[in-house]
DNA sequence: TATACGAATGCAATAGAATTGCAATCATTG
DNA sequence: CAATGATTGCAATTCTATTGCATTCGTATA
């Protein structure tokens, strides 16, 4: 998918072309809503919540955002993720994603502290035997581990 | 309220007699509610969501279903699951549930055509490394699976 | 037996996320 | 410039989860 986005250091102009290479690689008109909502993804460095980043772009409507969350994962730049009984949060999708079946099967641990929800590629699971019943259609594959972060343990 | 449906083979008499041993053995008082509510969970054979078991016992008030649920889940009666995204079911506990940490660590099949959420043991997953830093703890992990279930899959 | 108290219940209401409908605006093309 | 489709903003709805409160029930006790 060949996006490169360098999200320290850079100034505004090629973080604005990075972004709008990236939504036009995958079919998305890079509007003004569409890069502000992609900015914060990439900026930000975690997953987001719709109200995270309502707040982050605030006083924007939030379903525009709703919706324009809905498009990029429609077309592959990001995924949802529904982490159990916590809510929805939205991750870039690595490089590799397919876009015909973005997925991100590593598990996600929620913070019942701080609610934050990381990616936690370190927890490693793996399928012993993945369902060799072909009567079985899998879409999509969520796990949650519910606890509490490091930062909050320190914290405590 | 008082209306006891016999959908299984057994009689009332024995069918009560072990629901109440059920209850009490969990320190939870026998009421009406509480007799109906789990006579249901075991019955159906199935995990049963908040609306579903509403829609059984109708017209008995969601809120003290709702209430009746986390009484079995705080006495170790019964564990709610959540379905990323697709609401909560719950699930009779095993036998071997210890009474504090009840758990249920298997994969959740939720199939998106007829919302049912089923357990599929026969799915192993296995942690290659359980997560090895002290720093993180944990309280719960679920698995969800979304997909087509067989049945569904066979009807179209 | 009458009373008192805590548990359980039923109803009303709220909170919050997800979702839809629709009208106004914007961008592009003929 | 007009027409068309995509995008946006606002209002409203739906659905689940949750709380508050008054009433009822069950039981122990005066």
């Amino acid at each position: 998918m060949g996006h490169v986005i360098n999200n320290s250091q850079s100034n505004n102009y090629s973080m604005n072309s990075n972004i709008i290479k990236l939504l036009e690689h995958n079919d998305v008109k890079p509007t003004p809503m569409r890069m502000l909502v992609l900015e914060q993804m990439i900026t930000q460095h975690r997953n987001l919540s719709l109200t995270e980043i309502e707040n982050l772009l605030y006083p924007a409507d939030r379903v525009t955002i709703y919706r324009t969350l809905q498009t990029f994962v429609k077309n592959g730049i990001a995924h949802s993720i529904d982490a159990a009984g916590s809510g929805s949060v939205y991750a870039l999708c690595p490089g590799g994603c397919s876009h015909e079946a973005h997925k991100d099967e590593h598990p996600h641990f929620v913070c019942e502290n701080c609610k934050k929800i990381s990616c936690c590629t370190d927890f490693v699971f793996s399928f012993l035997q993945k369902p060799n019943t072909p009567k079985y259609v899998i879409y999509k594959i969520e796990m949650t581990i519910k606890g509490i972060c490091p930062e909050c343990t320190a914290k405590q």
